[in-house]
DNA sequence: CTTTTTGCACTGACTGGTCAGTTCAAGAGG
DNA sequence: CCTCTTGAACTGACCAGTCAGTGCAAAAAG
């Protein structure tokens, strides 16, 4: 009788842990949709079981709470999210574009995110700027893993003299985040017709600086029409 | 058994409560606080209560319900940033300031807001992309109430041959907002020893496209006290 | 090959606690 | 005396977390 032993069982590993994987990937999608709509603390147990289509039981079988439940839901959350900016990042790098290129890159990728996971975006929203949570460490370090990817890029440009010294770098990635973010939420919820080039031409012309005042287009990403990079 | 008709008596409506609207100040200014710590469905009544120095059953005689409460707390709430934000506005332009001005007054304004009332203004942000909610329609009509003084200004801006009529006044008015609520909270929250107007400046800036690309300064807003960063 | 054992993954009824909302008699205050 | 407030007791719904038990596939035993 080989019980239990300790140190995990390696033979679960391939087969049983496939199973497990499925479940828990089930019970992160019901628990974002909902707790978008319904907030944290409204949305219960056995609603997210039950969209997940599986017992009350499994869930604490699988999360130790529905707070642990959460907390890795926003940890494997921004994981995607921050890989998805850097990537786009990347991408320009490698192509041999300029760093504010890059950024532009990035408003577009935060855009295509945000349309891709609606729900999740609202969820982080809705929690970020909590205080007496019990996962309020865990929020600041989503947050800050989200913003260091744009701040290393502005920092980078500034660096590099592409942008003014004068800027305050933590300041406008965090400005900038909030500028795509809420106005993505704003593109989702209020106009979901508009194509994405469409609301991202709208956030270059902005930065552009051509609201305020006419300045012709400088040489960054704003051909508002076309081009689906 | 004459009850006590719980709701909204017409005797209150005009009859200058002062002992009334007292009460209900108090309770107005306990909810916010704990609302926007823990979010709506965990503050209790009980608590409520205690923090604003009332027994329960004060709050049930003042309010239908708890969310009555939250509904008329989110319109009293919104009603004050409005009035803040056209004031700002008005100030400008009674000094003859053009609408760039304006809006550069505005973002001062919310600056100064959000500085002023920072557990209301997490609230908002937590509950307004969220559905399925009872107040929906209310938190609705409070962001269009909120978004509208800004999308005003720009459409006149706009119109004068101010700002140029490619940009998009709905989306730039709400990602402004964005942009100035997210910057803002994350002042409060990371660096809350900065100054209203070295805050200010770095968003200035921002807008004025030197972010992303190097023009001098253009004529509106960036006087600000030098910032040092 | 067949039977038995093992233990992972899952189930769902149940428990103990919490909380919105009610009720009311007894004041406070103006 | 009329409006407003108090405080405490009560109800009934709702909900996080528990636990004894089920199903099943693969390993061990025969």
């Amino acid at each position: 009788m080989s019980r239990h032993t300790a140190g995990g069982t390696i033979a679960s590993m391939d087969s049983s842990n496939t199973r497990r994987e499925a479940t828990r990937r089930k019970l992160f999608e019901a628990a974002v949709t909902l707790i978008a709509e319904q907030g944290f603390s409204s949305t219960t147990v056995d609603e997210i079981a039950e969209r997940a289509g599986v017992a009350k039981g499994t869930v604490y079988y699988n999360f130790a709470s529905k707070n642990v439940l959460f907390e890795e839901l926003l940890r494997h959350g921004v994981e995607m999210l921050a890989a998805s900016l850097q990537n786009a990042a990347d991408e320009v790098a490698e192509r041999g574009g300029s760093r504010v290129d890059a950024l532009d890159a990035m408003i577009h990728a935060g855009l295509y995110f945000i349309s891709q996971y609606p729900a999740l975006t609202q969820l982080y929203v809705a929690e970020l700027w909590r205080t007496n949570r019990t996962w309020n460490s865990t929020l600041m370090m989503v947050r800050e893993r989200a913003v260091s990817v744009v701040a290393d890029v502005i920092r980078d440009a500034v660096a590099g003299g592409e942008l003014s010294e004068e800027i305050d770098i933590p300041l406008t990635a965090s400005a900038l985040f909030g500028m795509v973010l809420v106005a993505a939420l704003d593109w989702q919820s209020f106009q979901p017709d508009r194509s994405i080039d469409d609301v991202h031409a709208a956030l270059s012309r902005l930065l552009q600086g051509r609201v305020s005042g006419r300045q012709h287009a400088g040489g960054a990403g704003a051909e508002a029409g076309a081009g689906p990079s």
